[in-house]
RNA sequence: GCGGACGUGGCGGAAUUGGUAGACGCGCCAGAUUCAGGAUCUGGUGGGAGCGAUCCCGUGGAGGUUCGAGUCCUCUCGUCCGCACCA
């Protein structure tokens, strides 16, 4: 009788007293990282992390199993808001409430029997964590990667803190759906746009291991353009009007230069502001400016194309020509220098406010074949003409000589330029790391010392939901300037969470014993490290991934690892869905997983999960298909019987064997053959499960007991990854576990000595024909024709094919 | 608009370099067992025609390459995801 409760309470119980899952640490056998993203401790799991374990544990349990020193560990993100929104809504200490989260989760996880290594498990919010996480700030705040400047930043009014731009979800909070709002002021900094052309050069490292729709996406966050920048100069009257010279343009397509017809500036451009100031505007303009600069970037997004002209005029760099300078709402003034050279005849949104406000538009560029259509802008390559000197000249050459003539003529200059934008990384938050600097009067902003370190925040905070506790903590920023020794006041920012998860991935590297004196060890991190196979969710297509590459390379650059990139291979893992929709409580259609490890076993949950659907596909919730995976592991229970006990696998004579105990040999060992693609490349484990039942079901039709006893050797050890109670059950009664270790695959089982062949005419299947495996083409061909006499006769043969082992398809005519 | 993924039975999903489409599971049908229900076991199950051996049609659609296409090429329709006035 299969008792799931009993079998996994027993082994759960041994690997804990046996510390089964700790890697050695001597850096000896070759190694395998395994890493599932870490979870943040919201209170209880779900089946989404159930998936997520599942697929990592399956594949360190694989390599395990292979003798490989598998390093596969587990920590919490345990910073952020919701720990604060419970101590506002529940009056529990953030701390009390997330440890407690993390007692409660940790069980929940054993429970699914999970191999983790639990000597390396931590929680970001630990002191000792943020120590180091301090220690590397300081060092990033004195090479200058980390600044503090004044800016107009993304704020939510709900959570009343402030957003990085990877936060920012159409014009929402990435956390709450908040409408974000913009506010200035002074915030904290790191200098990610400086490793801009690395992260993005180093995405081509990482083709064929991570998914494309991953890379896709993180290129186009960075968001390289080439092209050219150069002044716009003012006409004199114009200048002395706006207070400026000329302002700087940026475009990505030089070749249209002489096609420029006016020029347009962002509603927060400093001339545009100058004018508003110097009262230079008729009221209806400058209202209507106001109105524009007050629109959220979300609702300017969909609003018309809307702007005005501002009197000035600017002249064309090349012809002389009078250009007239507008304001436009379309115009963004974070990219670029906030202001355009406009080119309605090739450039749809010239074009389209071109045509709002009568604006004259000159083509310039003419398609290779074929006529303008003047109805639109032409926004392909083509043939410049109108363009003086450059006329003639395709798109591609002309940009490279335009260039090249304002770089000669110092007019302008080659530019780059990224949409990736510096990382806010500063929080007016409690639950957080403090930022390990100090306000001093005398000396300004000075880091702590680091024999200070860590910073540790207050217990003794009431949290209301208002304002930052620590800035209204009464004596806890109080402190001594770490230069001069006289009075100062501690930072109260704290960063952002994904500062933690930046590194967590390099702290597991070195056993905890060293975690006091060190963040992690070179020679670790050089053994380890990169991670081989990372696990988790595509929502962190961006943000984790591509601050976990910066944070990589910052750290090498500072000295303390010797790596480019952080993971190696990547698996995003689909989404769990039931009836159709993500799985979410406003839905209401979520499954427990304690239920389900209650009412089935881990074992069934986990094998339900990876056979349901590839990992990287979404799944499916079905509460039959649960059925059905626990009908199979209670059959592979009973089924053990069958099997005899032994020390070693059982030699067979194959030859002597009926047919249904070749057929049950050779789906066994088809589906070892099997094993090692699934485990070690794809990962579609719900074909090496079929596989199994497979095996399954023919070793049922037979009766030798080698034979199950064979299938059972091999069967349990395939299957241990994904059940892995009940598989070391059985293993331990049946073989002392002495199987689970590489096994060979027994080439005999696999040869027939009769192969079943289709015949095929024109294509078309007719008929079977069984010849044996070393028949000569010419008597295959006989016998195929004997078989397909019905279509072949009377008719002219055209060509006969013999695929070997697969088909015979012959080809007549008439 | 740009980028990515995808489209196969009633459902989830299988199908090496192009080589017997629908493995495996769910569901459904029938039978066995059981006091009954449930559970278990055995068999069947893409659609259509036929008593039947058999035949025809079938991988979103239309073409093409090929002895042979779910797989390759062109066009087209549709779904999902990400980014989005980025000059």
């Amino acid at each position: 009788m299969y008792r799931p409760k009993e079998i996994e309470k027993k082994w759960q119980e041994f690997w804990k007293k046996e510390g089964a899952f700790e890697p050695a640490e001597a850096h000896e056998a070759p190694k395998m990282y395994v890493l599932s993203m870490f979870p943040y401790p919201s209170g209880r799991i779900h089946m989404g992390h159930v998936r997520n374990y599942t697929i990592g544990d399956a594949i360190a349990r694989y390599h395990r199993k292979m003798g490989r020193n598998v390093l596969h560990p587990i920590g919490w993100d345990a910073f952020g808001m919701p720990a604060e929104n419970a101590a506002i809504k529940h009056k529990v200490h953030p701390k009390k409430w997330t440890y407690e989260n993390i007692d409660y989760m940790r069980k929940e996880l054993d429970a699914l029997g999970l191999s983790f290594s639990h000597d390396r498990e931590f929680a970001t919010c630990d002191p000792v964590y943020s120590k180091w996480e301090q220690s590397f700030i300081i060092d990033m705040w004195e090479k200058g990667l980390l600044y503090r400047k004044k800016a107009a930043v993304n704020w939510c009014p709900n959570d009343q803190t402030v957003l990085a731009n990877e936060q920012v979800i159409e014009g929402r909070c990435w956390r709450c759906d908040t409408e974000v709002v913009q506010k200035e002021i002074e915030q904290y900094f790191l200098k990610i746009t400086d490793y801009a052309e690395e992260l993005l050069a180093d995405l081509s490292k990482l083709e064929g291991n991570w998914p494309n729709q991953v890379i896709a996406m993180q290129r186009n966050w960075i968001g390289k353009s080439e092209g050219l920048s150069f002044a716009m100069q003012l006409d004199e009257e114009s200048a002395q009007k706006a207070g400026a010279e000329s302002f700087e343009v940026f475009t990505t397509r030089p070749d249209t230069i002489y096609g420029v017809t006016y020029a347009a500036l962002a509603p927060e451009h400093p001339i545009v502001k100058t004018l508003l100031e110097k009262n230079l505007l008729d009221s209806d303009a400058a209202a209507k400016i106001c109105a524009m600069q007050n629109q959220n970037a979300r609702t300017r997004q969909q609003a018309e194309k809307e702007g005005l002209f501002l009197g000035l005029y600017a002249i064309h760099p090349l012809t002389g020509a009078k250009i007239p300078v507008w304001v436009a709402n379309f115009v963004l003034t974070e990219y670029g220098s906030g202001a355009v050279m406009a080119v309605p005849a090739h450039d749809e949104r010239d074009f389209e406010f071109a045509k709002k406000y009568d604006l004259p538009i000159k083509y310039v560029i003419k398609p290779k074949e074929g006529e303008l259509d003047t109805s639109k802008a032409y926004t392909e390559p083509g043939i410049l003409f109108d363009s003086g000197e450059f006329s003639g000249l395709e798109s591609q050459e002309a940009k490279k000589k335009i260039i090249a003539y304002f770089e000669e003529k110092g007019l302008g200059k080659r530019t780059i330029n990224y949409r990736l934008k510096d990382w806010l990384v500063s929080r007016q938050r409690y639950w957080g790391t403090p930022i390990p600097l100090v306000h001093c009067k005398k000396c300004g902003i000075v880091p702590e010392k680091k024999e200070n370190l860590p910073v540790t925040l207050p217990e003794d905070v009431e949290i209301t939901g208002e304002g930052n506790p620590l800035e209204l903590h009464p004596t806890w920023k109080k402190t001594t300037c770490p230069k001069c020794g006289g009075p100062a006041q501690r930072e109260t920012d704290t960063l952002d969470t994904f500062v933690e998860s930046s590194w967590y991935f390099l702290r597991y590297t070195t056993p905890s014993r060293y975690w006091e004196e060190v963040p992690f060890r070179k020679e670790d991190t050089d053994y380890w490290m990169p991670v081989d196979q990372y696990i988790g969710g595509i929502e962190h297509a961006i943000l984790h991934l591509l601050y976990s590459r910066f944070f990589t390379k910052v750290l090498r650059d500072l000295g303390y690892v010797d790596l480019d990139e952080p993971f190696k291979r990547l698996l995003t893992q689909g989404m769990v869905l039931k009836d159709g929709a993500k799985m979410s409580k406003s839905k209401g259609n979520t499954v427990d997983p304690d239920e389900i490890v209650e009412r089935y076993g881990a074992d069934t949950a986990r094998l339900f999960i990876l056979f349901a659907a590839p990992p990287a596909k979404e799944l499916e919730w079905s509460d039959a298909g649960v059925e059905g995976a626990y009908r199979f592991i209670k059959r592979f229970w009973d089924r053990s019987a069958n099997a005899k006990p032994t020390q070693t696998l059982p030699k067979i004579d194959h030859r002597s064997l009926s047919k249904e105990e070749k057929l049950a040999r050779k789906k066994v060992y088809e589906a070892l053959q099997k094993s090692k693609d699934v485990y070690e490349k794809h990962y579609a484990f719900n074909t090496l499960i079929a596989a199994c039942m497979e095996a399954l079901n023919a070793l049922s039709d037979q009766k030798n007991e080698d034979v199950w006893t064979e299938g059972y050797w091999v069967l349990t050890n395939l299957l241990e990854p994904i059940i892995p109670h009940v598989s070391w059950e059985i293993a331990d009664r049946l073989f002392g576990r002495a199987n689970f270790a590489p096994i060979e695959v027994a080439k005999e089982a696999l040869e027939d000595e009769a192969v079943t062949l289709a015949v095929t005419v024109n294509g078309k299947r007719r008929a079977e024909i069984e010849v044996a495996k070393d028949a000569s083409k010419d008597a295959i061909l006989a016998a195929a024709k004997e078989a397909a006499a019905k279509w072949i006769e009377g008719k002219e043969i055209v060509k006969e094919i013999v695929v070997p082992g697969r088909l015979v398809n012959i080809v007549v005519r008439g």
